[in-house]
DNA sequence: AAGCTAACGCAACGATCTGTGCGTTCGTGC
DNA sequence: GCACGAACGCACAGATCGTTGCGTTAGCTT
């Protein structure tokens, strides 16, 4: 049931309803009444964050290539692959809309997490690594600010790149 | 008449309104009748992108220190203290979220143009510069990524900071 | 097995939004 | 001076949305 709800806001984000996302209608086509949708998330809103943290959490595996450059640019071209996808940045921009300041760290998902995580194994390797909030601010933000503000989402090769323009060598 | 309109858009989304904004309230705070904003932009969506592309455009002048360093530095600083307004968060994510691809290429405004400007200028002196590409990704990309996706907007030290990385030396 | 709680379906109401037709006003050009 | 078109105010109607109250069902505890 909730399954079937997040797999109609999908649907209907993917039809370019635009301001027709409404309870209504994603109750209408996921086959439940608008009254569960109403009592179980409140808002347009609250429901889209819910989508899009599932969306946005555990759909990237942290590659574990050996040394830190692999791991970063084989993330970075998943995620620049993942926000390739137009139905990707529609639920990020209904989000952002409608969910405030909630619904936006729920796009970012647990990424940071899984950059710390990388830069954690290769201190552990004992290697050097720049920190989280500068790779964050290499890679993320780029790979963030071409998918939503701009039509032209990076491809899988200009995400490897910004990994080289990150560490040094 | 049209500035009414913009103000009392920017007044509402200044009010936490969320989903209420709403061509019948901006209307009735900018004590225009409804009918008209219906006829003139049709829906909120085009509304707020005109709204995001008077807000974006000509809001920062380029600076002109004499180096590309200290042109870069002072202007990311600028973008950087624009950003940090919540009211101008509030306008940019509600019209990603209504705009559309339309509304997010206003959100930009011309600050690649104002990136072009500067670059153009120091090649002009006959000293180097990276291309107005990687530049958007090293200092627009973290600036907007930071302001809509985490709650902590980058400072104007911080934003002077990756010009530091961008530029060698 | 009986009771209880939570969740969902259902119907109805009030409020709000979206769109249309008509009259008026203002500015422009002949 | 006069005709014309564009823009706005106004009132109205259809449609949709958000909310509430009640009945029913499923699952869990005792």
């Amino acid at each position: 049931m909730r399954a079937a709800v997040h797999r109609a806001v999908e649907e209907l984000l993917a039809e370019e309803v635009g301001d027709g996302l409404t309870i209504p209608a994603v109750a209408a086509r996921a086959g439940v009444h608008a009254t569960t949708l109403y009592r179980r998330w409140g808002s347009v809103g609250e429901l889209l964050a819910d989508v899009a943290t599932s969306r946005f959490s555990g759909d990237v595996v942290v590659p574990d290539t050996g040394s830190l450059r692999g791991d970063l640019q084989r993330w970075a071209a998943d995620v620049a692959t993942d926000l390739a996808d137009p139905d990707v940045l529609a639920l990020m921009r209904a989000t952002l809309g409608a969910g405030g300041e909630q619904g936006a760290c729920a796009c970012r998902g647990d990424r940071e997490d899984q950059l710390a995580a990388m830069i954690e194994r290769e201190k552990a390797r004992g290697g050097t690594a720049p920190t989280v909030e500068r790779t964050a601010d290499a890679l993320l933000g780029p790979l963030y600010y071409r998918a939503i503000f701009t039509g032209e989402p990076g491809s899988p090769d200009w995400a490897r790149g910004l990994v080289d323009l990150l560490l040094p060598g």
